[in-house]
DNA sequence: ACCTGAACACCGTTCAAGT
DNA sequence: ACCTGAACACCGTTCAAGT
């Protein structure tokens, strides 16, 4: 809040007139990261979809953080988040879809927060930095393929989009 | 550290006789959650081992963060997770295990995180409650065995350990 | 050996008062 | 409508000085 009022060289008091909380301005920050990132976020593959928020949140210092506050605080307003439920639920109940769209967003999430964490103790001089930047990639790929791998398997679109085999029922009761 | 010092009856600063800073004192904190559980933490069973974790942590505030920042701080050094790392990844490449293990460790720190940090921000009356506790552990579970189930199966220690069928890759380059 | 006192450089938030 | 000034109740950390 402090360093925010400094940036716009205001005292930091005059914030609480725009916004009520941090908590607030977080869930702003939080859909800014995610909606105006330069790299878009895939809707149609769950795979595209994990690694472009991880390419999302890389750049955006303790981002990782941020949006997982904001998902306890708020859940549903992140729209990424969301469309991954209805990417894996595609036909399945939908407690199991939202359990599915959770474990690989808990994944996510957690592996890009601690890597973003040790960049952090890293420039803080605190722990000294051994990270291989393409090895942190394959290592976040082989998890979000594993943890696909494990759960039911949504629509296999490829080229059989043409006979409508997938119900798309139920939009979500809003 | 200024309440830690308080319920010592003791001044802030004389903690920095005992402890280098808050980090390292978090540490130990790690280590005593995890080995001083009433509930010890499975070391053969993987499903096991998570609920266990997860068990060990729920009635401790904030314990899923302080685990994580140590986690990126000081790898290794919390058991559960290393002996996770074993039982994953026993007859898996060393580089292979240990992304097995990470994966598994995000998700259970990463779901348990959400469920405290919603659980304070329900104790500062910042949301209000909808929490079902049974309804939790069903998709924590749900969550675990998805996993399980996508990562490379450790041995089934009965019979089916017969037939070498993994082609156990190209050790990759250290 | 262990602690106090006091300071340093920080936080988020509130609110009367100014313009 | 928007901001200042000043305060309130907090942080982690350092360090001379005490015992």
């Amino acid at each position: 809040m402090r360093h925010l009022a400094q940036r716009l060289g205001v005292q930091p008091g005059a914030l609480y007139y725009h916004v009520a909380s941090k908590q607030d301005l977080l869930v702003g920050v939080a859909e800014h990261i995610l909606n105006d990132s330069p790299t878009a976020i895939s809707a149609n593959d769950p795979t595209q979809a994990a690694l472009d928020i991880r390419a999302a949140l890389l750049p955006i210092r303790d981002s990782a953080d941020v949006i997982s506050f904001v998902n306890a605080f708020r859940p549903d307003t992140l729209i990424p988040f969301h469309a991954l439920e209805q990417l894996l639920g595609a036909q399945l109940p939908a407690q199991q879809a939202r359990w599915a769209a959770q474990t690989l967003t808990h994944y996510v999430l957690g592996f890009v927060a601690q890597e973003q964490n040790q960049a952090e103790l890293i420039r803080a001089r605190i722990i000294t930095d051994t990270t291989d930047c393409a090895a942190s990639e394959e290592a976040f790929r082989y998890g979000v393929e594993a943890i696909l791998r494990g759960l039911p398997s949504p629509v296999q679109d490829s080229e059989s989009s043409l006979f409508p085999s997938t119900p798309t029922r139920s939009r979500p009761a809003e």
